[in-house]
RNA sequence: GCGGGCGUGGUGGAACCGGUAGACACAACAGACUUAAAAUCUGUCGGGCGAAUGCCCUUGCGGGUUCGAGUCCCGCCGCCCGCACCA
């Protein structure tokens, strides 16, 4: 690694040193430091947050890059006088804690707590204006006691139930898989066939604020579109039809009605061809009972895993279960009932019909199984004896054919129509069915917030009384052996009744670790209350204003964060009418590098290859080296940056202003070495405007190029200000480097008033900086005689005065191309700006053989010549 | 498979509501300074044609709408994210 630091510092601008003085300067005079609603007075509040970091125990670029820029939103809130919330924490159970500890052997409580103690350390040099005194741990009993309340608030409130789901088995580890731990049906780490499990496990009732979960995201406006799309696309509204398939003869048990199913389209009934069950659909597995086919059906499928990704990108198989049911609308027709690999037991009722020609999924399966295929929907403007059905189904609208007493009807119409007969036949209704299913919170895992309830034999399952909380977890759990520490524990979940006193074990399941970050948001108010969260803190805090992390959290964990701001709402436990937690979000890219492979195929890291004479080898062995893609840093790739190290050869400032320049925010980066020595080439820049800047002012600059330069500082002010607003950092920084350049120029400039320009033109580009490269920005605004501290200076406004010029240039078109500019004063008329454009000379050559036909004036933006 | 997104010079990107495509930066090349190098400063920098004022082409690919399309519409291709027990 080249280091640019060094030999040179004398007349230079060293981060090592100036950056730990400012950190200290900050922490000294507590600007960082909360205040309480009573101390903020008038000033506006604004909450900033960035997702907190599972303690893996380093810190990445990518924590950099998300830190940074909610930096950026919290610095720049300061300076306009808000009072600030940007709190830390961590999201500090889950799985990697305890491979650590049947890997190592580690404690999965000291490796966390270790790997925070090192990873807060990596966070001081960024000198993020982050109030610590509010820092919180989800392991914490503090925390996860809590947790414990609102868990049993929501039981008391009906939003907690018990129901039995299925999980990956691991049969030789004796564990619950996660879906990322199923690789082709096997156990990653005992490599044994995972088999299908139901336990009964804890869920809670998200369902029930579906359609609130849906409303509201027509009010999050500062959310990103495509947000609020999927997490409207996955609680999935739809609306069709429920009805019953009666059985032409002995029905099963419990299916004298015949067999549920769910539709979006019963306009296509006429065109049905098969019933499909789920492969765990209770008939499916009463008929396995004694045959044998299709329990290896069963088995077959229960081999794909419980991913529904895996099940969808199965082949599509099924099995003819040998039942018949009739048709709805004709008893005398019989339809065969298949089981279908494809059909998800946790939708609808776990059964669907298929009506190939509609539906492409069922047009395959048709195919496939030769079953009937009859086309329903005529397309418009098609008629029956050219609309034929090959591979591909016609899902779109049209005109009824084929279909008794629809025909005729637009798809619209025969959907009511069907409908309207099916309550005539007393088999079903119209009804809205959700994609989105109950939250399942149980996991069989030691590193959780602990279930806080206990079983008993007479008493059944008893709520832990509050005055018993935390329940905390044992501090020897033993990972030697397989399953589950909490349930094989010598005396752990021995505990006696609540109720009755007699002996009684607890829950060993703990909870998602979505749970812990659902809430941890509303905690920050006030971390010190022994309720969860406190109601007149939050009530002032809350919402979040600017809430920033990656988009792999634009379903899951913003949903669970929604579904518990409404469920604390209803157990009275937050005092947040509107459920939204989060008013502003935005979703950041990824930090990526590029790979390198050598040529037996080992990952290699950056710092072991270097270029010679133009090619890549490994600088151990000089062999050469592939240059694989450029991909998100990873361990497993080898190309991961060290922030620490980066910050101790270039500085904090630096980190800071490369991952915030170039990209666009919501767009990946690509770290690259050449960019971090730009940055470092500007941050250097910076300081010498700031040791060059002149002592004194030298009169007015009101005009000349001492004007021309505060009218740029004032546009600058003006266009930074927007690319903030607006989470377009890269924008900001680039008007921050023309402003440099044009500093750097003036310079050499005599012109009067110029030194009062460029003194001016330093301090505001100091405070322009500073949200980004807090630091420097410090630097420049006390070595230019700025009071106090930039951070709390106020944000410059720019004058809209100073943003308009008497002059303007517009590009003269002609039929579209533009072929010239003209200039004209800023108050000029239509037909002004029309003989000028026609009167220019570059402009004739292209009119003077040609009739103008129309001429098009775009104030302020483009004039454009039709000839012909 | 389903849902969502992205695609502009050698590279990252800019282009506000459909109005000058390539701001700003990185890399590269040339020059100045230097015994030399580094650093710094200055200049060139999408492609083609031309002696030249210039002209033509160019925003993943193919169509379309418009006086005008990177931007809007339709159809493809490629890459990325999510898919409920990774966080």
């Amino acid at each position: 690694m080249r280091l640019l630091t060094g030999n040179i510092m004398a007349t230079r601008y060293n981060a090592q040193e100036v950056e730990p003085k400012w950190q200290a300067r900050w922490a000294e005079s507590g600007v960082f430091k909360t205040k309480s609603p009573q101390e903020a007075g008038d000033a506006p509040k604004a909450y900033v947050l960035e997702m907190f970091p599972y303690p893996s125990g380093r810190l990445h670029m990518g924590h950099v890059r998300n830190y940074a820029m909610g930096d950026v939103v919290a610095r720049y809130h300061k300076a306009k006088g808000y009072n600030v919330l940007h709190p830390m924490g961590w999201d500090a159970f889950g799985m990697p804690a305890e491979n650590a500890a049947m890997e190592r052997g580690e404690h999965p409580g000291r490796w966390t707590r270790e790997n925070i103690e090192s990873m807060r350390a990596q966070f001081e040099p960024l000198g993020l204006s982050l109030d610590w005194d509010r820092e919180l741990a989800t392991c914490e009993p503090d925390y996860y006691g809590l947790q414990q309340k609102i868990f049993l608030s929501m039981l008391r409130n009906g939003l907690v139930f018990r129901k039995k789901s299925k999980v990956n088995w691991d049969p030789v580890d004796h564990t619950v898989l996660a879906n990322e731990q199923v690789i082709d049906g096997k156990g990653w780490r005992s490599g044994a066939v995972v088999e299908q499990r139901e336990l009964e496990q804890w869920f809670f009732r998200i369902t029930q604020f579906a359609d609130e979960l849906l409303e509201g995201l027509n009010t999050l406006d500062r959310w990103p579109d495509k947000v609020r799309i999927m997490q409207a696309n996955w609680i999935g509204k739809s609306k069709g039809a429920t009805f019953h398939w009666p059985f032409k003869s002995n029905a099963p048990s419990g299916f004298e009605k015949g067999i549920e199913v769910f539709t979006t389209r019963p306009d296509t009934l006429f065109g049905a061809s098969f019933i499909a069950l789920a492969p765990d659909h209770e008939i499916t597995r009463e008929l396995a009972k004694d045959n044998p086919a299709i329990a290896d059906f069963i088995a077959e499928a229960a081999r794909i895993g419980t991913s529904e990704e895996a099940i969808e990108k199965a082949p599509k198989l099924g099995v003819d279960l040998g039942l018949k049911v009739t048709h709805p609308f004709d008893p005398t027709w019989e339809i065969p009932v298949w089981a279908a690999n494809f059909v998800l037991s946790t939708y609808g009722s776990g059964a669907v019909f298929g009506s190939p020609a509609g539906d492409q999924r069922d047009l395959d399966f048709a195919r496939k199984y030769d079953l009937p295929v009859k086309p329903v929907v005529l397309p418009p403007g098609k008629n029956a004896e050219d609309h034929v059905i090959t591979d591909e189904a016609y899902t779109g609208p049209g005109t009824i054919y084929n279909s008794g007493f629809l025909d005729g009807m637009s798809t619209t119409d025969a959907i009511d129509a069907a409908i309207a007969r099916l309550v005539e036949l007393n088999l079903g209704d119209a009804s809205t069915t959700y994609r989105l299913r109950d939250w399942g919170v149980s996991r069989q895992r030691y590193w959780g917030c602990p279930i806080p309830v206990v079983r008993c034999d007479k008493c059944g399952v008893v709520p832990v009384p509050e005055d018993q909380l935390p329940v905390t977890l044992p501090d020897d759990p033993d990972f030697s052996k397989p399953g589950n520490p909490l349930d094989r524990h010598p005396t752990w979940k021995f505990t006696t009744c609540p109720t009755c006193g007699g002996d009684a074990t607890r829950e060993t399941d703990t909870l998602d670790t979505f749970v812990d970050s659902s809430w941890y948001f509303a905690r920050f108010c006030n971390t010190q209350t022994n309720a969860p969260v406190d109601l007149n803190d939050a009530r002032y805090w809350l919402p979040v204003d600017q809430y920033i992390g990656g988009v792999e959290h634009a379903v899951l964990h913003l949903l669970y964060s929604r579904f518990f701001t409404r469920a604390m709402q209803a157990c009275g436990l937050i005092d947040l009418p509107s459920g939204e937690p989060f008013a502003g979000l935005f979703t950041q890219g990824m930090v990526t590098h590029e790979t390198f492979k050598s040529e037996s195929g080992a990952w290699l890291s950056p710092e072991d290859v270097e270029q010679r004479d133009g090619s890549w080898v490994e600088i151990a062995t000089g062999k050469p080296v592939k240059v694989g893609a450029i991909e998100k840093m990873s361990k497993s790739k080898k190309n991961t940056v060290d922030p620490t190290q980066i910050i101790k050869d270039y500085g904090a400032d630096v980190a800071r202003w490369f991952m915030l320049s170039d990209s666009p925010p919501e767009r990946d980066v690509e770290w690259t070495q050449s960019g971090a020595e730009g940055a470092w080439r500007f941050v250097q820049k910076l300081w010498s405007l700031a040791d060059a800047a002149p002592d004194n002012d030298d009169g007015s600059p009101s005009e000349g190029d001492a004007l021309e330069l505060v009218r740029q500082i004032h546009k600058t002010v003006d266009g930074v200000t927007r690319g903030i607003d607006e989470f377009r950092f890269n924008t900001s920084v680039a008007q921050i480097h023309e402003l440099s350049n044009a500093l750097k120029k003036a310079e050499q400039s005599k012109a009067p008033g110029m030194m009062t320009a460029r003194r001016f033109g330093i301090r505001t580009l100091a405070q322009l900086v500073a949200p980004f490269a807090p630091h420097v920005a410090e630097e420049c605004w006390e070595a230019t005689g700025g009071d106090g501290l930039v951070i709390e200076a106020n944000w410059p406004v720019a004058d809209p005065e100073m943003l308009v010029s008497d002059t303007i240039t517009l590009p003269v078109q002609v039929n579209g191309k533009k072929r010239s500019d003209i200039t004209v004063s800023a108050d000029a008329t239509k037909d002004d700006i029309e003989a000028i454009a026609l009167a220019d000379t570059d402009v004739q050559r292209f009119t003077s053989d040609k009739t103008v036909r129309k001429i098009i004036v775009v104030p302020g933006r483009i004039v454009n010549i039709v000839v012909g």
